[in-house]
This record gives structure tokens, C-alpha cells and sequence, in this order.
RNA sequence: GCCGAAGUGGUGAAACUGGUAGACGCACCGGACUCAAAAUCCGGCGGGGGCAACCUCAUAAGGGUUCGAUUCCCUUCUUCGGCACCA
């Protein structure tokens, strides 16, 4: 007989084709299951698929498949985030229009998901750049600005006066343009901002619901994105009697303040007549952000000549304007307490500035003369008033509440959160549905008139500035309000802002509301979310934030978005991540066409644990094709001994077969335990190697035996199931060769017997002061008494353990004896 | 600078709740099959010592807690990630 040859290609075709015909993954609303909603973040296409999406796709997979073999009524979409800067430079480059790059992508893509079967339901794609999706992006824009949380204020952008255009930070690096070479400055600019600042506290809470489901370093890392941080506003004056305030986390060392710091942007700047201060300012506002915030900045400021007053001890400071105060955090104004503060004191020693003591610590007290630099401890107050001698942590509360009994401040919380400017000067996105009419101002796009959609023939001209605002049929419109002649924003959304709600359109992307309400009550929330932990702040901040205001306007039941996030980690060969400019890439087509798509998908998962790194390695992924050959193999080779019906009775079996049987049992267990507790995939596949491995070392004839028959079947019969959701193809073909009458993606996840989980004999060790002396094998149902009775009469044991004083004798049942002497 | 994660053979890694360190894979070495090679199958594989049964050292380094530590605690070093004038 010759055995069929494992030949993956047609294999894997074959099986695409007919879950595809079946419509295996569609999935639709079944109150009488639970639902479970997976999703991987959706790819931006460039153009090919990278092997970090494989990874991440097969992650998702394994999780979806597995779950469906449960029995849950499984979600798993995928779609596109397709608007965005690479489409514009293709086209600048190419001349290629976008829309037609993106969909040409976007096919090709589409084809190298599907050749890797992962289990969507494509009738449930999305696309963010198709008119049907970003309608609804511009229906909860003017949902936002209804209520006032989408509003539009100058601020300041990095500008290119060669390209003159407006440029994302990663393109101004090193304050250099990185199409022309000149040299960036900032640009005040009239911009959309989303008011996510009103939701921090929000966001914040929101992480209590989700500790313990999500990495604790992404929950850190937004937390100081956040960056709450609670103090005192305290309402300092200037000579004039006008108000001046400034906060601070430290009113303990209000009685400390020397001099006071202002930023150049700040208004009150503009009474100044002094001609250096005022060169002072213009030079520093020329330098980029990226300039003035960069690492080893050096402190600048100059004198305003104008005075403040300090209203707890009423000292008349000086007024520095400097480099280091934003404008956009706080009130824009500092106190400065040098004796208390690293980068007071540095700036005050460099402008001679006097430092004044008011925390001491009475067992070795400070002396001014002989400071290098601030105290920035706690202490006892000293010279501060009637707060002289308080202990400086009680300070802080106490000169809080004075402040606030007497006028002089308030209790305040700052956020570094920033509101979310929304605002690009690009072609390749989401327009904003905004009107300017000279005579009613900024007008809304009503909402009947949505989508405003974006011109998809349009000419580059070889630069960089968005064609529309060069296509007076696009900009040109009548005002809704007064039908008088207007003009249309031409600025178009943050792609962010495309990715915040996707998850939820998924679950009716035809709908013509924003969602179909049985649907996306259904399958909301997703249950579990994977994708790279680059996002941890900036993508899944923002997807929760919409979450929290979409269920504000009784969208979405819930706040939080994704109960549970898995964050994979890169993939890496050579040491580096593989990249285009490293020149490590490895395209996922080449390794398919050669080994086929389920020995891609076994790597990804053997080669690490999904949270690590991954080392990419051509042997290795030779190593998990062996590894289906074998198994291959022996099931092809012994097809003949299986039987479709059967009773094991346990009585009739050999040692080798029972030995077997329990192997068997073991890895249903912890193939199931490392999937649904652990997430840790590449030990379940170790442990599938482990059975393999005992398949090969039981002698043959005891295959061939009747029980022996009724053993492989049952080997058949768990361990095709369980390999499915790793290599679902390979197993769909041997399933079927055995005689499956479902396909293995309608059938149970296999069961396990506990009792059959226990092996015979277990190996146990004997220690004498927790050193092992001797090891042993014993029935895995010994009792605490035999195992001590054994190790006493083990001679070696015995041996050191004689004439000496017992201390204490320690049993672990099933592990070891401890003995400890004296 | 601050916050966080990690450091285990030649190598990717495993050890789940403090209980036999190195499962499983790769590489390498040896054997079988073959005219030969590939493929495949079998065996070996942390260091040092011993003919040997065995002894001994070993989870970045040092210390601590414990009968027992890769696992918990402290200090130091290294690597990676985040934040970085946030008042």
C-alpha cells in the first residue's frame, strides 16, 4: 500500500475552498449561546502582509477556533485601516491615485489571510476609507460637537515653509523636514480638537475593570499618559493687584518661592516692551517643540522686570520668562522654590537668583552656603510663617486647606493628558463635516447630507499639500444654514480616530444606522483583543475614550471596549525587528509556498510564548515541519487499525497500551489547561511532540492487537481535534481520512478523563537537608507514610541519617522526603 | 533621571501555587538504512572530576528568608520598553 503523501499545498486549497462554500466562520445573533468575539487589530495595507501580522493573526486564531470548538457562538472579523499617509506618498511617488493603491492592497492582502486559513468571517469586513464606513466617523463628529466635546482652538503645529505643509512629528525629527531638509518651525493653526480631557477621570476608573485582564504595563503606561496629579492653585499677584495663578504639587514650599517662571507663549507676555526680553521670546517660540523639549535641554529665562507677590508671606519675586514652562500645562506660570527643587536650583545659580530654606531636617540641618543642590525630601517647615515646625507632608494638606479658607487658592487636578487635536492638512482620510460661512461661521454638515464624501480622482502635483484644497468642486458649497456661498474644511480626520469604534461596526457594517442595536448588543464587547503593545497608549486610549462616548450617547452598553488584551511581542531575526530598513524580512509567502501554511502557523506559536519576542529562524520552521511529517506519517501508515466504533474496556489492555492511553489523556488535559489558562502555546505543542514521540516508541505489534486497534482509534479521535486549532488544514485532511463525517471546525473539543490523567508509577526523591541523595520510582498512589517509611529505609539514606539528631522529616505526597538532621 | 519588564545550556525555550533545573525544538556528535547522499529511524548532548556506580558546581553577581529558592525579599550589574523639563 502506498501511503498519501502530506502535500500541503493542495491541501490547504482544498480546505480553504470549502469552509469558505460552507460558510464555516459567518457568524450570526443566537441568544441561546454565549458569544464570544475575538479580534486582532486590523492591518493598515501597505501593500503585502508581514510576519508580525502572521503572528498576530495566528494568535487570534488558535483563540477563535479553539473557542468555537467549545461551543461558543464565535466573532472574528477583519478589516482595513486604510486611510492614512503611505497611500499619499505612493501616490506623490507613483502618481498612482490612493483609492486605487489602497484596494489594490487591500485584494492582495486579503488573499495571503486567506491563504493562511485564519477562520473570519469576511462578510463582516470593514474597509475605513470606503464612504459607507467614515459616514459614521462624521455622524459621531457631529455627535461630539454637539455636545461639546469636539471644538476647535488655534494651536501650534510643526511647518515646513519649504513644502508649506504641515508635518506629524515623526516626520520633523531632529527639528529637520524629511522630504526638503529645511528646517521645521511651529505654526499656529485653527484645529479640531476632541475634549478626551474631560474623560480622564474616566479612562482612569475604567482601569479598575480591567486589572487583571490586561497587561499591568499597558494600564501603567496609560496612567502616566495620564498623568493626574493633584495640588494647589495659588493665586500669586502681580504689583498691578492682578490676579496671577500657578500650581503646585508642593505648597509645603510656598514660603520658599525666589522668583517665579513664566512660558513665552503666555498672553500676559504681550505688555512687555523690553526689547531683549522680547527677542528672548521670539527666538525661543521659533525653536520646534522637539527642540525645546529634547534631552539635555539647558534652562533658559530672562528677567520680565515685572514683580510678584506672594500671598502667604506677601515677598515681592522677580518674573523670569523660560524655556522649560509649557503653556499648555497648568496656568502656564510657575512658582520657583530653588532651595526645593532640582531644576529651580539649577536655574536659580545660573541667573544668581538667592535660595531660601524652608524644609530642614533638625538631626543634620542644611546649610545654604554649602548646597550643591536642592533638598527634595520631606522635613520639619522652617520659615514659613505659622507653619514653622509642622512636618512638611502634614504641610501640604494644611497650607491647602488655608488657602482655601482664606482666598488665597484652591485645591486643583492637573492632567499631562492633552486634549486630541483631530486636525490633518492631508488628503487621505475621513473629511471633516464642517461648513465655514462668512456670515453664520462654522456650520455643521446636517446630517442628512452625509456622508461628505472624498473625491477619490484627484491630482498630486508631485507635492505634498492635499489636493483638496485645489478642487474648488469639493470646497465650494452653499451654507446649510443660510444658503449663502461657503466653503468645506478641507482638512480631514486623524486616522486614530477611523480605529477608536471599529470593533464595534464590525458587528453590522452594512447597517444604515451607525450600529444594528440586536447585533451590537450581542456581540459587545470583544472578549479578547490582541495586537502589538505599541498601541498601549495612544490607539487603545482612544478606542476606549469613544467606547465611554459612545456609551454615553446609549450606542454601547458597556464603557470598556475589550475585557481582555493579549500583547504580543515583535518578530525578531538577526537580533533586530524585522524591518525593510534592516533588510531581515522574511515574506510570509516564500515560507508558505514552501512549507504550507500550517508549518507558519505551528512556528509562530512553538518558537515563544505569544507575550515574548520571537526569533525568527529558517531551521526552526524546518523543525515544525518535521514535526507534521512524523505525525503525518504514523497516521497515514496505520490508518488501516482504526475503527470507527468501539468500547475500550480498560481490563483487556497491555501495560504498553494503558502507558499510552494515559499519554493520551495527559496532553488532552494540558493541551486544553495551556490554551484556555495560559495562552501559552508553544508548551501545549510540546506536549503534542510528547505524544508523538510515545506513538513512535510503543512497539508496533502492540498497535496491532484488538485493544491495541481501540487505542489508536482513540489517539485519532483526541488528537486530530486537539491539533486543529494550530494546524487546521492538516488536521481537516486527516480528519477526513479517517473518515470524519463533519468537518473538524463543527466538531467538540475532545474530552479527557482525570483518572486516566495519573500515571502509574511517578519518580520520587529522597533528601537529607534538602539535598537529593537518591531518587525512586513508586505506584503514583503511595501514602505519605510509605513514601517516609521508604526514604528511612533506603540505605543511603539511612546511611546519613543514622547516629544523628532527626530535626524534622518534610513529605510532599506524590514529590519527595525531606529529611533534616543535626 | 523616574517608572516597568527581563537576564536559565552552543541555541529558541520549559519548570503553572516555593518542591527532581534544562520538558519540547534547533544545532552538534554517534549508530542503523543506502553503492553513496538526502530523507527517515534509534541513541547521546550544562560545566568539572572519576574506569565506574557516583561525586560536585551551576538559573547575571552578591546577600537574606526557608527543611528546600529559577520562583519570595534586599543590593549591584546588564539589556529592553515607556515617560522625560508636567511645576
Amino acid at each position: 500500500m502506498t501511503e498519501k503523501e502530506y502535500n500541503f499545498t493542495d491541501i490547504e486549497n482544498k480546505w480553504q475552498k470549502r469552509w469558505d462554500e460552507k460558510q464555516s466562520f459567518a457568524a450570526r445573533v443566537d441568544k441561546s449561546k454565549e458569544k464570544f468575539y475575538v479580534l486582532e487589530m486590523f492591518p493598515y495595507p501597505s501593500g503585502r502582509i508581514h510576519m508580525g501580522h502572521v503572528r498576530n493573526y495566528t494568535i487570534g486564531d488558535i483563540v477563535a477556533r479553539h473557542k468555537k470548538m467549545k461551543g461558543y457562538n464565535v466573532f472574528h472579523p477583519m478589516g482595513w485601516d486604510s486611510f492614512g499617509l503611505p497611500a499619499e506618498n505612493a501616490a506623490i511617488k507613483n502618481n498612482t491615485a490612493p483609492f486605487k493603491w489602497t484596494s489594490e492592497n487591500i485584494d492582495y492582502m486579503k488573499t495571503q489571510l486567506k491563504r493562511l486559513g485564519f477562520s473570519y468571517d469576511w462578510s463582516r469586513e470593514v474597509g475605513t476609507y470606503k464612504p459607507e464606513y467614515y459616514r459614521w466617523n462624521q455622524w459621531i463628529f457631529l455627535k461630539m460637537l454637539e455636545k461639546g466635546l469636539a471644538y476647535k482652538k488655534v494651536s501650534s503645529v510643526n511647518w515646513c515653509p519649504e513644502c508649506m505643509t504641515v508635518l506629524a512629528n515623526e516626520q520633523a525629527e531632529n527639528g529637520v523636514c524629511w522630504r526638503c531638509d529645511s528646517e521645521v518651525t511651529q505654526k499656529e493653526l485653527d484645529q479640531w480638537f476632541f475634549k478626551i480631557t474631560d474623560y480622564a477621570d474616566d479612562l482612569l476608573a475604567g482601569h479598575d475593570e480591567i486589572s487583571g485582564t490586561w497587561p499591568e504595563q499597558v494600564i501603567t503606561m496609560q496612567k502616566n499618559w495620564i498623568g493626574r496629579s493633584t495640588g494647589l492653585k495659588v493665586n500669586f499677584k502681580l504689583e498691578s493687584g492682578e490676579d496671577f495663578p500657578i500650581f503646585t504639587t508642593r505648597p509645603d514650599t510656598v514660603f520658599g518661592v525666589t522668583f517665579m517662571v513664566i512660558a513665552p507663549e503666555h498672553p500676559l507676555l504681550d505688555r512687555v516692551t523690553d526689547p531683549k526680553v522680547k527677542e528672548f521670546i521670539s527666538r525661543v517660540k521659533t525653536q520646534s517643540m522637539i527642540d525645546r523639549t529634547s534631552e539635555d535641554k539647558e534652562k533658559e529665562g530672562i528677567d520680565t522686570g515685572l514683580k510678584v507677590i506672594n500671598p502667604f508671606n506677601g515677598e515681592k519675586v522677580s518674573l523670569y520668562v523660560g524655556n522649560f514652562v509649557l503653556m499648555g500645562y497648568g496656568t502656564g506660570a510657575i512658582m520657583a522654590v530653588p532651595g526645593h527643587d532640582v531644576r529651580d536650583f539649577a536655574f536659580a545659580k545660573k541667573y544668581n537668583i538667592p535660595v531660601k530654606i524652608v524644609i530642614d531636617t533638625p538631626a543634620d540641618p542644611l546649610k545654604l552656603e554649602e548646597m550643591t543642590g536642592a533638598y527634595t525630601g520631606e522635613g520639619v517647615c522652617v520659615n514659613s510663617g505659622e507653619f514653622t515646625g509642622v512636618n512638611s507632608s502634614e504641610a501640604i494638606e494644611k497650607i491647602a486647606a488655608f488657602a482655601e479658607k482664606n482666598g488665597i487658592g484652591e485645591r486643583m487636578i492637573n492632567y499631562r493628558l492633552r486634549d486630541w487635536g483631530i486636525s490633518r492638512q492631508r488628503y487621505w482620510g475621513c473629511p471633516i463635516p464642517v461648513i465655514y460661512c462668512d456670515k453664520c461661521g462654522t456650520v455643521p454638515v446636517p446630517e442628512k447630507d452625509l456622508p461628505v464624501v472624498l473625491p477619490t480622482e484627484v491630482d498630486f502635483k508631485g507635492d505634498a499639500t492635499s489636493p483638496l484644497t485645489r478642487m474648488p468642486e469639493f470646497t465650494n458649497v452653499k451654507c446649510p444654514a443660510c444658503g449663502g456661498d461657503a466653503r468645506r474644511e478641507t482638512d480631514t480626520m486623524d486616522t486614530f480616530v477611523d480605529s477608536s469604534w471599529y470593533y464595534a461596526r464590525y458587528t453590522s457594517p452594512h447597517s444604515d444606522k451607525i450600529f444594528d442595536e440586536e447585533e451590537v448588543n450581542y456581540w459587545m464587547s470583544v472578549d479578547q483583543y490582541i495586537g502589538g503593545i505599541e498601541h498601549a497608549v495612544m490607539h487603545l486610549l482612544y478606542a476606549r475614550f469613544f467606547s465611554m462616548v459612545l456609551n454615553d450617547l446609549g450606542l454601547l452598553k458597556n464603557r470598556e471596549p475589550f475585557k481582555k488584551l493579549l500583547t504580543q511581542g515583535m518578530v525578531i531575526k538577526d537580533g533586530a525587528k524585522m524591518s525593510k530598513s534592516k533588510g531581515n524580512v522574511v515574506d510570509p509567502d516564500e515560507i508558505i509556498k514552501k512549507f504550507g501554511a500550517d508549518t507558519v502557523r505551528l512556528f509562530m506559536l512553538f518558537a515563544s510564548p505569544p507575550v515574548k519576542d520571537l526569533d525568527w529562524s529558517d531551521k526552526g520552521v524546518e523543525g515544525s515541519y518535521r514535526f507534521l511529517s512524523r505525525v503525518w506519517r504514523f497516521m497515514q501508515k496505520h490508518k488501516d487499525l482504526y475503527l470507527q466504533e468501539y468500547t475500550i474496556d480498560p481490563e483487556l489492555l497491555s501495560d504498553e497500551q494503558k502507558k499510552l492511553r494515559i499519554e493520551l489523556h495527559r496532553t488532552v488535559k494540558y493541551v486544553s489547561h495551556d490554551i484556555e489558562e495560559r495562552m501559552q502555546y508553544n508548551t501545549a505543542i510540546a506536549r503534542m511532540m510528547e505524544l508523538t514521540n510515545a506513538l513512535y516508541a510503543i512497539d508496533e505489534d502492540e498497535l496491532y492487537t484488538d485493544s491495541g486497534k481501540k487505542v489508536f482509534s482513540e489517539v485519532v479521535d483526541k488528537f486530530i481535534p486537539i491539533m486543529n486549532p494550530f494546524v487546521p488544514h492538516f488536521a481537516e485532511e486527516l480528519w477526513e481520512d479517517f473518515g470524519g463525517k463533519t468537518m473538524l471546525v463543527d466538531v467538540k473539543w475532545p474530552e479527557f478523563t482525570e483518572s486516566l490523567t495519573i500515571r502509574g508509577e511517578i519518580e520520587i526523591v529522597f533528601q537529607v537537608n534538602g539535598k537529593i541523595k537518591t531518587k525512586m520510582n513508586v505506584p503514583s498512589d503511595i501514602t505519605e507514610d510509605d513514601m517516609k517509611k521508604m526514604a528511612f529505609e533506603d540505605h543511603k539514606v539511612s546511611e546519613l541519617v543514622t547516629g544523628k539528631e532527626i530535626v524534622k522529616v518534610i513529605v510532599v505526597t506524590g514529590k519527595l522526603v525531606n529529611i533534616v538532621v543535626k
